[in-house]
DNA sequence: AAAAGCCCCTGGATGC
DNA sequence: TGCATCCAGGGGCTTT
């Protein structure tokens, strides 16, 4: 999916455009990973009061009650005034009198879910767990160190998981780790605070600047507005396997965490 | 309690 | 060209 930066962009793309707008209907195609969870007619006519994001999920606020919308590996939403018939991977359509929001996802592992409010069970089931915003003042160094601190599993997969910082994903976590010069099998807990200090920097420097740069890592990431941002953002390490770092030309390795790819220079990030 | 593995699903790239 | 295999941006759930 999307990461963080992706999911930003997603939601600025749209989120002016439909905040005030009052729902007219809410099509639900084939099932994505979750039910809505409510009737879909019920919605009809609340009003669209604002978008907001918490780790990689967006949080569409009506008059009464939110919808949980999860862009999975590959969804993309458009925002269509006029919008043509649904094709095969379209799968929500959520119709307002300002236009359609549509989610397109080929492999649906993408989710809709509606909560009654922020508290609700269906809410803090998905969004209770989840860590700090990296981007916003919330962020805390301190708080990170200790976050890492608690932790016996590998780095790379703490940033992963969600539950200390939210929105880093599997790009952005190799890239985040050779920035700080951190090799990714590093124990958490191992990570002095200095070098703790390093990867809080880079993990927001590279998740900001590919917000600034309009979500642009991933191949098939398109905004609201079907513009696509294709590799505009250079990778250091990830998808670079066998080719030679930027810093000192040592051939770049992938290994497997938790049956994900994980990019590496050996040199660069000793420990 | 925390960490590791297991899936959900489809399409594109690669290999024989 | 055709078919099989592998791989992919996530993350909740189940098993160790």
């Amino acid at each position: 999916m999307p990461e963080l930066p992706e999911v930003e962009v997603t939601r600025l793309s749209f989120a002016d455009c439909i905040q005030g707008a009052h729902v007219v209907a809410l099509h639900m195609g084939k099932a994505l990973r979750w039910p809505l969870g409510v009737d879909p007619d019920v919605l009809t006519g609340r009003t669209v009061q604002g978008v907001r994001r918490r780790g990689k999920y967006l949080l569409i606020h009506l008059s009464e009650g939110l919808l949980l919308l999860h862009l999975g590996m590959s969804g993309s939403v458009s925002f269509l005034s006029k919008p043509p018939p649904a094709g095969v991977h379209d799968h929500v359509d959520l119709v307002t009198d300002r236009g359609t929001l549509r989610l397109n996802d080929p492999r649906r592992f993408g989710a809709l879910v509606y909560a009654a409010s922020q508290t609700a069970p269906q809410a803090t089931k998905l969004l209770g767990h989840l860590g700090m915003e990296p981007l916003s003042d919330d962020f805390d160094l301190t708080a990170f160190v200790q976050g890492l601190k608690a932790k016996q599993a590998p780095i790379k997969q703490v940033l992963l998981a969600g539950e200390v910082v939210v929105g880093v994903g599997n790009i952005y976590a190799s890239e985040a780790l050779f920035l700080a010069g951190i090799r990714p099998t590093v124990k958490a807990c191992n990570i002095s605070k200095p070098r703790a200090a390093k990867l809080h920097q880079a993990v927001r420097d590279v998740l900001a600047r590919a917000v600034a740069k309009g979500g642009s890592t991933l191949k098939d990431f398109s905004n609201a507005y079907g513009e696509s941002g294709y590799f505009q953002l250079e990778a250091n390490v990830y998808g670079r396997t066998g080719e030679p770092c930027r810093v000192c030309s040592t051939p770049i390795q992938m290994i497997r965490q938790g049956q994900r790819a994980t990019f590496y220079c050996p040199v660069c990030q000793k420990h």
